[in-house]
DNA sequence: TCGATAAACGGACTGAAGTCCATTTGATAT
DNA sequence: ATATCAAATGGACTTCAGTCCGTTTATCGA
């Protein structure tokens, strides 16, 4: 019942972090980008990692939490670059055009950014909605959406963008069934229309 | 290089399953379903069911591949119930109504599946995606989006008006943010509605 | 500089998923 | 009825994710 430690991230949070935190966290990361690119994401186990980056396991996992965290912390900085376009970016992503155009940009890039990042993304898997990365692509659309159409279910809607571009799906479209990322975006631009379209015109309320 | 027998799925496909094979897939699927409902999906091990239906475990994994197959297998009677109601059942779910009206009733229907059997459709995992049932869901909505609009590309966003209602981000919706189920499905027609009003007609098409 | 102490470390350990294969058994042909 | 053999069986085995805990070390106040 004593003061215990920050369970999974205490690190670069705080800003406190022990310095050899620090390097071993640098080391991990490394060893895990090198890895999963040479060999591909599912063909690596985290003992290989942990070998590979000259650390025993219990390091990685007090760091990352499980493997799910770990493909989350490889994903950061690509995540990051992603958020500063958005928020800082030229338009139509970032600030400046209007909320309609940023939506649809914004689909643009997320998908660009699965077909990129999938495998890595794939690895996240579910917990992905609970990490602060979505929260903050979902509260980027729905602003937008709140700009767009004051009168719709924004909080939610925004999932439900969202939601197409969930890995799995995406990397079935495109692998499984060979759909061209050009037509997935442009279906997705479809549905996005649809729903700034019809929200708040005399549409079925059943 | 001999006549291997069908590695994955023998069964009841063809019809042809020797009597002890069948006796056993039905003594795996009642203990699954069983623990399964008693201590959830998640905390029941394969060794358990196995030793629950008084089976070894080479047994479970040959009739049922893995853990995602045997959710799907334990999933299908659910499944054909609702076909059966896409397929033969009363309008505006079964046949007689208009393409629109049946769409909406689909999605409505949709997530009172996922409500009721989240748990299990989580444990299937993304080869749901890779399923004959997915496969059964997704031509029945891309049939009446081509009759609801000629004009769309039905196949990909039949993929996207089934995204929403994945298992993993519907519970995320219901159980970490708390929004009530109605409110689910009503964003989720409000999408349907979108589509259907804004394919065909002068929206952007950038 | 030197303890004191909370944090970090690493690798042995546990438990579950999925594979393998020597043995048994149900179906079919004679 | 019985021989034949593909199919089915079960449990030991392997691999990997994730936990536990005794040991080491960076930091900080004196």
């Amino acid at each position: 019942m004593s003061t215990h430690f920050t369970p999974i991230n205490p690190s670069a949070a705080a800003g406190t972090e022990r310095a050899d935190a620090a390097r071993n966290r640098r080391k991990v990361l490394d060893a895990a980008a090198r890895l999963f690119a040479e060999r591909g994401v599912t063909d690596v186990s985290m003992d290989e990692i942990a070998k590979a980056a000259g650390v025993g396991k219990g390091t990685l996992y007090r760091r990352f939490g499980d493997r799910s965290g770990l493909a989350m912390a490889v994903l950061d900085s690509h995540d990051r670059l992603l958020q500063h376009e958005l928020l800082r970016g030229d338009p139509p992503l970032g600030p400046g055009a209007p909320p309609r155009e940023r939506l649809l940009a914004f689909t643009d890039a997320m998908i660009d950014h699965v077909e990129r990042l999938g495998e890595l993304l794939q690895a996240v898997g579910s917990s992905r909605y609970r990490s602060s990365v979505y929260a903050a692509y979902h509260l980027h659309v729905a602003i937008l959406l709140r700009q767009a159409c004051p009168e719709c279910d924004a909080p939610v809607l925004a999932d439900l963008i969202l939601a197409p571009l969930a890995p799995d799906l995406y990397r079935h479209l495109a692998d499984n069934r060979g759909i061209p990322q050009i037509q997935i975006a442009a279906a997705v631009r479809g549905v996005v229309c649809g729903i700034l379209a019809s929200e708040g015109s005399p549409t079925a309320r059943t």
